[in-house]
DNA sequence: CCGGATCCTCGGTGATACTG
DNA sequence: CAGTATCACCGAGGATCCGG
């Protein structure tokens, strides 16, 4: 059944990919740092798995400690899949990872799918956590009908969630994914809202504070091989 | 060739795992985090790695600009393969990942290879930088004739490389895997020359220090899934 | 409807051998 | 030394079916 492929090196990493390193795992993953999950959400925020690996995933992540199942106490509720705490201290790698992929990231392809989970995660991730000193403001971030969430910053802490948030200071609608532009700073507030690649409900300044928030820094050149220097 | 299989998320995550998601990616930047490598010192670190499979990782990971190939100067020196700016990145990552995997790693397995990098990234990984504060002291640890590395700790940076080192504070010889139970606290210093599991030359209280200056937290243990608070 | 298991196909992996 | 060629196999991916 699952017959866990080893690597044959007594190594830390080496460990690690044999516990998260099969394909979709930490995808898997990521989809439950955000809270508990049942086996159909999880199925709905990555599309293109197979049930049957989805299966197998849970189940080799259930065994190495980093998921649990639990039967929720309400009846007929069901089942949802969790992270252990030893899950958890996965959190901030995930983050620096995508983090690093988001680098690369360029924009959305045809048929890629753009969950609620991954836009929180992405703010989670850019947050500039020394930008945010003494700074109190929530955006409302509206990329369609179906993706809207909120951030809440409050004093170099943020929190995002999904859903509209009623009292916020800024709302943004990005026509497109101007978003990635506006975090790398590739595009500036003045300029995104000069082009009306980007509409917002509140003051400007807000989405110049955006910029400086959540920043994704730009992707280093590729270096000459052959300099001898 | 290289059919790049994606995700199909925008996410930044995903992206990451498309880079050096795939089976012996990591491994192999592991073994780059160190310095520039040829192919075969490659193969000799990845003994079960194909050669086909290592040939098409370098590739893919060059083509995303993770690593680089380069032709040495010197004459017929043949050609190395390192990170680039871009992949060397993945560092903090890639310890971070591997101190995780530590805590489930447990004893080496018949076969496993211990390779002098790994032994090398595992101090990194563990070294504790606050109880280094203030510290100078040289450690050479000889886990076997072939297995040999030496560390310099000096106020709080960490300095690790291959191979004997003369003036030493002391020499550390366990006689098995007992430096997975030091740095885990499974052992203390005292029990592990009580009980002749680690020979030293140099004064005790270096081992001691030791046991502070690398330490792997332990994997906390599996709640009970079930309970209801 | 939820949570999978089962069957099938295809391509990547892994072992061995061989070449510039 | 640095790979490519060939091939068996098994895990990924897709669809369908099954028990609660």
């Amino acid at each position: 059944m699952t017959t866990t492929r080893t690597y044959g090196q007594f190594c830390g990493l080496a460990r690690a990919l044999e516990i998260v390193g099969e394909r979709w795992s930490m995808l898997v993953i990521r989809d439950l740092m955000l809270g508990p999950k049942r086996y159909t959400d999880l199925q709905l925020g990555l599309p293109r798995i197979p049930a049957s690996i989805l299966s197998s995933r849970l189940n080799e992540l259930e065994q190495a400690g980093v998921v649990r199942r639990r039967v929720l106490p309400q009846l007929d509720a069901g089942l949802v899949y969790e992270l252990t705490e030893y899950g958890s201290e996965l959190d901030h790698i995930m983050l620096d990872l995508g983090l690093w992929g988001a680098r690369s990231l360029g924009y959305p392809k045809d048929g890629d799918v753009f969950t609620n989970d991954a836009a929180i995660l992405a703010l989670y991730a850019t947050f500039q956590e020394e930008a945010a000193r003494g700074v109190h403001v929530t955006y409302v971030l509206r990329h369609s009908d179906s993706l809207i969430i909120h951030a809440m910053i409050d004093d170099g802490t943020l929190k995002v969630s999904g859903g509209d948030h009623p009292a916020a200071d800024l709302v943004i609608e990005p026509q497109g994914p101007e978003l990635i532009d506006l975090t790398t700073g590739n595009l500036t507030a003045a300029e995104a809202m000069a082009t009306g690649r980007v509409r917002i409900e509140g003051p400007f300044e807000h989405l110049e504070l955006f910029t400086k928030l959540f920043h994704i820094p730009p992707k280093p050149e590729i270096e000459d091989g052959l300099a001898l220097h």
